[in-house]
DNA sequence: CCATTGTATGAACGTTTGTTCATGTGTTCA
DNA sequence: TGAACACATGAACAAACGTTCATACAATGG
């Protein structure tokens, strides 16, 4: 979705630095992914890189929820959590089930809560 | 930095929104951290949300580079580098020494590598 | 069927963000 | 002491982002 097209000139370097240290940057390019999935992993954390969003999947943590009572717990517009849950949802960290209505809201995936606490973790160290 | 003001009006609502389940509400609000804390988190991973910094980030956890070497590493020019860096030294999530000219980073966090091995797991289930 | 309610969505808008360019700072070495 | 080099930084710009507004869709109940 972004930047992907960050490494196609392997060849030709983009910076007018002299390379340093060249068994350093041999070994460490050795340990780094492709760049597709740093793009990746830069999107997976850019989901949680706002704080309506974090609000969102806090709560989900507690409990299914449906869009009224979110909108309702963060003070926001209905329309706004709506579309924030729309790029959770796309992002297969969130799922919903209808119940007339109403749709319910929660988390799709396992590693999310490990991924809030880790961070939660780190700002009370 | 961000939306810190979201939850200062906390009597009445941004939403039209009728609260559904009040019982659910309750207890997940019960649960949920102040709204400073949200945007901190937020913050937080919001130095992940980027692939030039995941990169970087990546990058150091292999090893102690000098900011020519990052440049070389990751293809990008030394300004753009150096603004990252920055970024990611007053989050202090990384520090630095000079050596002569050259400045070496390294991570100044040992949680680091987990968030980005937790996302990284994520990304290969 | 029609009004109501819960939710979704597209367009518009202001803000934030990352990169580039030009230039400045600090260190080494001849 | 002055050139060369490693790095930092401010301004400018385009792209990405989040919210709002208006409106559309879907389900329910009268």
């Amino acid at each position: 979705m972004e930047k992907q097209d960050l490494g196609k000139r392997k060849d030709e370097y983009a910076c007018s630095c002299r390379i340093i240290h060249e068994d350093i940057l041999r070994s460490v390019r050795k340990q780094m992914p492709e760049v597709v999935q740093l793009c990746n992993l830069a999107d997976f954390f850019k989901l949680f890189g706002d704080s309506t969003r974090i609000g969102i999947l806090w709560a989900l943590c507690e409990s299914e929820m449906c869009v009224c009572d979110i909108s309702a717990l963060l003070n926001m517009e209905q329309s706004a959590v709506s579309h924030q849950l729309k790029i959770l949802k796309q992002s297969r960290i969130v799922k919903n089930r209808r119940d007339g209505k109403v749709i319910y809201y929660s988390l799709d995936d396992d590693h999310i809560r490990d991924v809030l606490n880790l961070g939660m973790q780190h700002l009370m160290e």
